[in-house]
DNA sequence: TTAATATATGAACAATTGCTCAAATGAGGA
DNA sequence: TCCTCATTTGAGCAATTGTTCATATATTAA
């Protein structure tokens, strides 16, 4: 991290909390994370398949959206590795892939129930 | 919610899981935390205040820009009350007053390392 | 008062995002 | 084989978002 000296207020302490702060790649990953449950479909989507799996169709009907507008984030989700699926026949079902977003998103609601 | 009963693949399994689905403000209210989240700058933000207080031009500094995009951004978590601010002087100190988004933030830490 | 500094604000802009629609797959049944 | 159903895909579009720039406000010092 490039600092300036001229401008900077508090030299030190710009000092001291840059080294706490974490890799690029890191707060990349995050941030990737949070812009992921950060949207009213995607969160309805991985709240769903909390409970259960689901297929696309369903999941379609809980987060009252299209077919498509679900499909196209179920890829995002998977892709993210959130989310993974098996086929049954014509069916796809959808299901967590990742703990992390489960305590995650606990989390999140003990915050909302503060 | 509204389920229509002859598209609906698995009713059963949707009624099921509409029911454990958080209402309407709970969900927005998540969604809310994690897009405050979900943005680089924003992120190091909050990181950087995880350390210690900083003024709003040390955490231009620390985040590599300007001292109005940040401004623009630290109102934002202001009035999501993320972050406090205090002034002293010509100088504004901003720190976090959400408990719930450090150990959200944690957490997160905890998934980047896997 | 005036000047300097720290922060805030509003408008404008480019970039990104999420949805829709139409068409394409891919699997099972007739 | 042809048809149907579940899902996927890509293009297009409107809405949202994050930054920049110029300007405004607020506090302190001269």
């Amino acid at each position: 991290m490039d600092i300036c000296a001229e401008k900077c207020i508090n030299k030190k302490k710009v000092l001291q909390t840059a080294k706490t702060i974490p890799s690029m790649e890191a707060t990349q990953k995050m941030v990737d994370i949070f812009k992921a449950l950060g949207d009213p479909t995607r969160l309805k989507i991985v709240l769903a398949l909390l409970n259960q799996e689901h297929c696309v169709c369903d999941i379609a009907v809980i987060c009252n959206q299209t077919d498509s507008a679900i499909s196209h984030q179920l890829r995002l989700l998977r892709t993210m590795k959130i989310l993974k699926n098996r086929r049954e026949g014509k069916i796809i079902y959808y299901s967590i892939d990742d703990e992390h977003v489960i305590s995650l998103i606990n989390r999140s609601l003990d915050h909302v129930r503060h």
